[in-house]
DNA sequence: TAAATGTTAATGGTAAGACCACTGATCTTT
DNA sequence: AAAGATCAGTGGTCTTACCATTAACATTTA
């Protein structure tokens, strides 16, 4: 016999899944409105329970913003937190550091290499405004704003690229990296003689993508970050496992 | 006056932290299977509904999987599905196609890079051997198998790095990418000439990974997606935004 | 008139109870 | 020992009820 079997799918899935054909098609757009849970309910003939753990899911993956008291809306920017999953399970794992790590090299020395190809005056201008922040920090000795005005700059290069889904990859990893390694992290700006170097390094990445010199700006991004990497394993006192990307 | 807000956090949001932590910590391991619904509602003091929320939002984020009479249980292997709500994503969002594209050739090209210095004999006999598939598909014109072989060659490539988040990460955006032009996809293996491009292209990756030279490896790697791109953007009629990563 | 205030209906948030289908282990029968 | 029946526990779903918040409307007040 050739039986198939009997459709199982659970109720919430169904759900989800008929309200994710109606942003696909358009029906619903970013800053809509949706029926209300019970009148969901009532329409799809679920209860509204149901209708309940299917908005939580979309809610968990950024595609509507439920308001208590006032209904829910289609999320404006998903995109953004598409990936906090990715956030939390960064702070679940543990010993994957060089991986992690080798995964935003990848990253960043990408990005370095297309801004250098694409970075509008405006991008250049942003760029170098994070980098006169850095300097001011370090003559200030602020090493707080010396650690904000770096993220700044990383940040400036990846939207130089012009690719949006670049900027929202590279920010979710960096930003839960720096936060599970802060220690380390704000070591690395503590020993004497680093903040100088750091400087020089971001310097050089600047003036490559300014002179629209690609194989230098990832050049010069790899060497800054196989630096930060090895000062950062120093403290955490860890091994590479294997060489790293060169 | 200076009073601050109260803190209105959803209770199903407290769960979720929870659970989490007890994930940070170590008291639960993957595997573990975590008290009842009912139970842990009235550990917790709160409905079974809330933690019937939480529990949803963890199984979308694939950190624990329900068994409809069984239990819940911490799943293996988190980070595969992380990334689930991406898959989503892209069956929304319209017109970045260049953009994750690109994304995707960057991993790809940093993984053929990696794989060259670091695939093991092991790992070389799995490409080799998923190319030889290729090649049968493309003599018995079994465009499905060639699809199939095509898939699993980048997949064994990615493992030869060595470094498992770059594995997961590359399947995740490769595979939803290929599920959300599957027509161009197709096309991409019917149109005369192309399956012999393709596996000489596939040909010169395996050799130049094989001889661990990198910097060929890349190369070689860059021309494929490349090809592969342009002959899909022209069924798909795009025109790329910009400049292709050189 | 216009601003402040009170009212109210609709909405999401939570709780409690009930029943069903499925799972897995135990017990019984063969 | 193997096969089948039994049964307690679990997630899946529905129903009902009440609370807290929101936003629109109506009212009062300066």
């Amino acid at each position: 016999m050739d039986f198939r079997p009997i459709q199982a799918k659970k109720i919430y899935e169904e759900v989800v899944e008929q309200i994710r054909q109606l942003m696909e098609n358009g029906s619903l757009k970013p800053g809509d409105k949706l029926l209300s849970e019970r009148e969901l309910a009532e329409k799809l003939q679920v209860s509204r329970a149901s209708v309940r753990e299917a908005l939580r899911a979309l809610e968990m993956m950024g595609f509507v913003e439920i308001k208590a008291g006032g209904g829910t809306f289609i999320k404006e920017t998903s995109g953004d937190d598409i990936i906090q999953p990715l956030a939390m399970f960064l702070s679940i794992e543990k010993g994957s550091f060089f991986e992690i790590y080798e995964i935003r090299k990848i990253f960043e020395i990408a990005a370095a290499h297309l801004a250098a190809q694409r970075a509008t005056p405006g991008d250049l201008a942003r760029i170098e405004e994070n980098l006169e922040m850095m300097k001011a920090a370090m003559t200030e000795d602020d090493s707080e704003k010396g650690e904000g005005s770096d993220a700044a700059f990383h940040f400036s290069i990846a939207e130089a690229t012009q690719n949006g889904w670049l900027v929202r990859l590279l920010n979710t990893i960096a930003d839960s990296f720096n936060k599970s390694i802060s220690i380390a992290r704000r070591q690395l700006y503590l020993t004497p003689g680093h903040p100088q170097l750091l400087i020089e390094q971001h310097t050089k990445i600047y003036e490559a993508i300014r002179d629209k010199n690609p194989i230098l700006a990832q050049k010069t991004m790899l060497e800054h970050l196989s630096f930060a990497e090895g000062a950062m394993a120093k403290t955490l006192k860890i091994e590479p496992e294997f060489k790293l990307l060169t």
